[in-house]
RNA sequence: GGCGAGAUAGCUCAGAUGGUUAGAGCGCAUGAUUCAUAAUCAUGAGGUCGAGAGUUCAAUUCUCUCUCUCGCUACCA
């Protein structure tokens, strides 16, 4: 591997419209934190970079519904992330946000110069613009047929069915989402950045000079690469933004997805003069910490910018994470379905660790993974408290009982002695390979080892026995106990901070450099420790079971939220009402729409006639328990045919908010064909 | 129905350019041990690597089909 004489960790920027959890946590900021303290104590020149993203549509929305302007929703979640970040010893360089002076000035002389070397193709387009909620419409709110694929609700970016990357005019009969009307055509002018002529030297870049990529990664990126780029807008019709920075543009913003990368430099301008250092220059190597939803973002389009722009380094590597789930769900802000980190401090206080821990050895690393409140007890108990802590603990009783907490001086090696300490040479390099090649998991389970190794060294030598009938051999058991603690120190200080600070405390030792790790003489004979207290406390069954308790409760007032949402339709005339046609109706035959999962074909007696009308219950009713059933039938609804069946009316039907559905039938037997009114 | 991911020990997962006895952690059983937060250490049991077919001297690993699971998505008038 290449050299570098310094390193640039960027971790995604979070959007500012929501707090941190640990699907966050565990997917990009953990494994950023773990390799940038990993690097610090390596003695690398590194510097690594967050922020809060604020701009784009979504905190506009959410500034509007809750009557507040957007500045004072990104205020709220910038300093509470920021404080979740500081409280769980993320060690960010900076935690800047894009609301910052610097930061318009950084993205819009970004954009400026762009503009000034002709990089952009300026498009005069129709865009869609939505009249009842008096706004143009941002890609992801409208939906649309995909020209690709066909899916019929494609997003205005990005269809997810088929992967490709869309243009909003490219879809076909699109719809707006903020209020459902179909959009109209007004003129725009905007700036795109021509992807598809970077094509080829993305392609390069990334197919050939970094086949080294996580495989989820590279196989993402070749995807896209094989459907082909399009030029991309750069800037938006939105008030909520940089703006941008030419001539006539008022009222447009930089794209967020522009401008929020950008965020990268300007943080780093706000932390250093000496920025340019760490942009500019080959010999850094940049590295981008993001979950697999960014992938896209940080691997052809950024790149592209930097690209284009010239003067900037492109990043080494992206190690990209899958998803996390939450007791077997997708983790979600707006369902309140996640384990927000502000509030596990309050109910895991000093806990940072035991959390930290539990996410990074169960990392979606390779695919989506599940947290569970059980395996994070399982994970604090049998691994952390009974394993790493109690090795330490041991180690430094037995150092106060019997040397009053003097570090003795070691005799001669043994043979098990020298492959122990040899074993701690090797746990290191395993821990450094893993690191480097951003298995953090793996890294993990190898830094644990030197604890296991530990406990086993105590149990093969008994000094507890031998204290008896040769104290001289004890000291040099102890000593090699020792010296593996203050190894733990070292080794496991970039997954555990808190506690090894902790442990350096007891040990009277201050940070050591990664170097020391592996060597037998780190605390030297005639060295005081102290016994200390524990390391890790057990996490009781009353506290994981309110745990999952809360999340019952999560999810029950979900449901009865949707329940509750919703809101009564507007009022309409007794004559509107009167023009709906209601009857009484038998099921005569019932089969499935063939190729179909929820459709099932129904010959209804409606008592003026016998009709085809084709309703979507297959997911309640098997075809065999319909006939005979007495319902009740909108018959002079318009026809419409679904499947290429002809269906004549509609099958009334209530439904609950688990969309369980159930028959409206006469209370009576009445007559096929009464009115119902 | 479409797209994507997956199916390996009781649980959570690793892994193999196809080749002798398929791995880890947890759990379980047995034994050892008491310095330690009933923690630790050793040993062991347990898998026809989802089903079927094909390619091959050889498949759990490659190909195809199927089944099932998960996610997204479609049909609901």
């Amino acid at each position: 591997m290449k050299k570098y004489k310094r390193h640039l960790i960027t971790s995604a920027l979070p959007y500012a419209n929501g707090p941190i959890h640990i699907g966050h946590l565990a997917g990009v900021y953990v494994p950023s934190d773990i390799y940038t303290r990993y690097l610090r104590m390596r003695g690398e020149d590194v510097i690594s970079i967050c922020g809060s993203d604020e701009h784009g549509v979504p905190i506009t929305l959410k500034a509007r519904r809750e009557g507040i302007t957007p500045q004072e929703v990104v205020d709220r979640y910038h300093e509470l992330n920021k404080k979740a970040f500081s409280d769980f010893g993320i060690a960010f360089d900076i935690y800047s946000r894009t609301s910052n002076k610097i930061h318009y000035e950084t993205a819009s002389g970004f954009f400026r110069k762009l503009y000034d070397q002709g990089e952009f193709v300026e498009k005069t387009s129709s865009q869609y613009y939505d009249e009842e909620a008096g706004c143009f419409l941002a890609d992801r709110y409208i939906t649309g047929t995909c020209p690709h694929c066909g899916n019929e609700n494609a997003y205005g970016d990005q269809c997810e069915k088929c992967g490709t990357s869309l243009s909003p005019t490219d879809l076909i009969s699109p719809r707006s989402t903020i209020s459902g009307s179909a959009p109209v055509m007004r003129d725009t002018l905007h700036w795109y950045l021509p992807l598809d002529t970077y094509e080829p030297w993305l392609r390069k870049w990334i197919l050939e000079e970094h086949t080294e990529w996580k495989t989820n990664v590279y196989g993402q990126c070749k995807s896209w690469l094989d459907q082909g780029l399009q030029p991309r807008a750069v800037s938006r019709d939105l008030d909520w933004g940089v703006p941008v920075p030419v001539e006539g543009a008022e009222g447009k913003v930089l794209y967020v997805w522009f401008d929020a990368p950008i965020g990268y430099i300007s943080a780093t301008r706000e932390l250093t003069p000496d920025w340019e250092k760490y942009w500019k220059d080959p010999e850094t190597r940049m590295i981008h910490f993001i979950g697999k939803d960014n992938i896209v973002f940080h691997c052809i389009i950024f790149p592209a910018m930097l690209k284009a722009e010239g003067s900037y380094i492109l990043p080494d590597n992206v190690p990209a994470n899958e998803f996390l789930n939450l007791e077997n769900d997708k983790i979600s802000t707006s369902r309140n379905w996640a384990v927000w980190l502000h509030e596990y401090l309050v109910d895991f206080p000093g806990k940072q660790d035991s959390l930290r821990y539990a996410l990074c050895a169960s990392a979606p690393e390779t695919k989506d993974n599940d947290f569970t409140w059980k395996e994070f007890q399982a994970r604090n108990n049998n691994e952390l408290v009974a394993i790493l802590g109690n090795f330490v603990n041991r180690t430094l009783v037995l150092t106060n009982n019997y040397y009053q907490g003097v570090v003795p001086a070691p005799g001669a090696m043994s043979g098990p002695d020298s492959d122990t300490l040899s074993a701690v040479m090797e746990c290191r390099k395993n821990v450094e390979s893993n690191l480097e090649a951003f298995r953090f998991r793996q890294a993990l389970a190898e830094a644990m080892n030197l604890a296991r190794l530990g406990n086993k060294y105590l149990a093969d030598t008994e000094p507890w026995k031998v204290i008896k009938s040769d104290p001289e051999r004890v000291k040099t058991i102890i000593y090699i106990s020792l010296q593996i603690t203050a190894n733990l120190a070292i080794i496991l200080e970039p997954f555990l901070p808190f506690s090894m600070d902790k442990l350096r405390g007891w040990l009277g030792i201050t940070g050591l450099h990664w170097d020391a790790a592996g060597r037998s003489d780190l605390l030297a004979p005639g060295h005081l420790v102290s016994s200390g207290e524990l390391m890790f406390s057990k996490v009781e069954d009353a506290e994981i079971e309110r745990q999952i308790s809360k999340l019952h409760d999560t999810r029950k007032a979900n449901e009865e939220s949707e329940a509750e949402a919703t809101d009564r339709k507007e009022d309409v005339t007794f004559e509107e009402f009167t023009r709906m046609d209601i009857r009484t109706a038998t099921i005569l035959e019932a089969e499935k729409v063939p190729k179909t999962n929820k459709l099932i074909r129904l010959k209804v007696d409606t008592g003026i006639d016998v009709r085809t009308i084709v309703s979507g219950i297959a997911g309640h009713f098997t075809p065999e328990e319909l006939p005979g059933k007495t319902i009740s039938v909108i018959v002079n609804l318009a026809p419409r045919t679904i499947k290429g069946i002809e269906s004549k009316g509609m099958v009334l039907l209530a439904e609950d908010e688990q969309g369980r559905l159930v028959f409206m039938v006469p209370e009576q037997k009445i007559k096929n064909g009464s009115p119902v009114r």
